[in-house]
DNA sequence: CCGGCCGATCAATCATAGAT
DNA sequence: CATCTATGATTGATCGGCCG
C-alpha cells in the first residue's frame, strides 16, 4: 500500500508555509514505449501513445473474445495493430481493471439521487 | 490531427461538480492529512458515503487534487491554510513503520 | 530469477461547468 | 455571448507487491 518513493532529487520551492512532503516530490519515470515509427505519434520514449480508433476497436474485440492474453495472441495482436507486446499487455491489464470497476459500480446500484447543492 | 477525433465522447461530457459540502469534506480530509493524502479503501468508502458520491469519484478527486496541488503548491496555499486551521487534527505521523489503522470503523 | 497480473497511482488530456 | 479557468473523468503507462 505504500507509494512510490522519490526518484531523483530536486527541491520543491514552496512559499515557506506548509512543508513539502514526499508524495509531492514523487516523479514517474518516462515511458519506455520504444519504437513505433509511426506518423506524428508517440516515439521512442517519454510519450503517452494515442491509440487510434482502429486499434481500440480491435483491442475491444479481442478483449470480448478473451479477457486474458496468451503469448501467441499477444504477438499476433501487437503485429496486427503495430503496437508493442507490452502495450497490448498493458492495455488488457487496464481493460480488466476497467471492467472490474464497472462491475463494482453496477453492483452498488443503490439509490443515488445525485447530490443536491 | 487526423479526422476521427470524435473520441466516443465518454460519459465525461455531462460532468457535474460536487456539492459545496462534499468538496468541503474532501478538502478537509485532504488538508488534515496533507502529509500523506492517501485515504485507505475504508476511508474512501466513508468519505464516499458522507459526500454522497462513489468510491471511484473519491479516488478521482484525490488523484486530481494531489497532482494539481503539487503542480502548483502556492496556488493552494490559501486554501491549505484555511482548512488547516479548520481542522486541528494534524497528524505528523509519517514517521517510521507502516502500520495502518486509519479512520474509525464501521458506524 | 523472471514475467504477468493486480491494485493504486501518476500524469496528461478531454470536455464541460463556472467565473470573468 | 466569447474567453479563460476550475474540475471531474478517462486512460496509457509506472510502481511495488505477490505468485507461479
Amino acid at each position: 500500500v505504500s507509494q512510490d518513493r522519490e526518484r531523483g532529487d530536486d527541491e520543491v520551492q514552496q512559499a515557506g508555509q506548509g512543508q513539502t512532503f514526499d508524495w509531492m516530490k514523487v516523479k514517474r519515470n518516462p515511458p519506455k514505449t520504444v519504437k513505433v515509427a509511426d506518423y506524428g505519434l508517440a516515439h521512442n520514449n517519454a510519450m503517452r501513445t494515442n491509440f487510434s480508433t482502429r486499434q481500440l476497436t480491435e483491442l475491444e474485440k479481442e478483449f470480448h473474445f478473451s479477457k486474458y492474453l496468451t503469448r501467441a495472441r499477444r504477438v499476433e495482436i501487437a503485429a496486427t495493430l503495430e503496437l508493442n507486446e507490452t502495450q497490448v499487455k498493458i492495455w488488457f491489464q487496464n481493460r480488466r481493471m476497467k471492467q472490474k470497476k464497472r462491475e463494482r459500480e453496477g453492483a452498488t446500484a443503490s439509490a443515488r439521487p445525485f447530490s443536491s447543492s | 490531427v487526423m479526422i476521427l477525433r470524435s473520441r466516443f465522447l465518454d460519459a465525461r461530457r455531462k460532468r457535474r461538480n460536487f456539492n459545496k459540502q462534499a468538496t468541503e469534506i474532501l478538502n478537509e480530509y485532504f488538508y488534515s492529512h496533507l502529509s500523506n493524502p492517501y485515504p485507505s479503501e475504508e476511508a474512501k468508502e466513508e468519505l464516499a458515503k458522507k459526500c454522497g458520491i462513489t468510491v471511484s469519484q473519491v479516488s478521482n478527486w484525490f488523484g486530481n487534487k494531489r497532482i494539481r496541488y503539487k503542480k502548483n503548491i502556492s496556488k493552494f496555499q490559501e486554501e491549505a491554510n484555511m482548512y488547516a486551521a479548520r481542522t486541528a487534527v494534524n497528524a505528523t505521523s509519517v514517521s517510521a513503520h507502516g502500520s495502518q489503522a486509519n479512520s474509525p470503523s464501521t458506524p
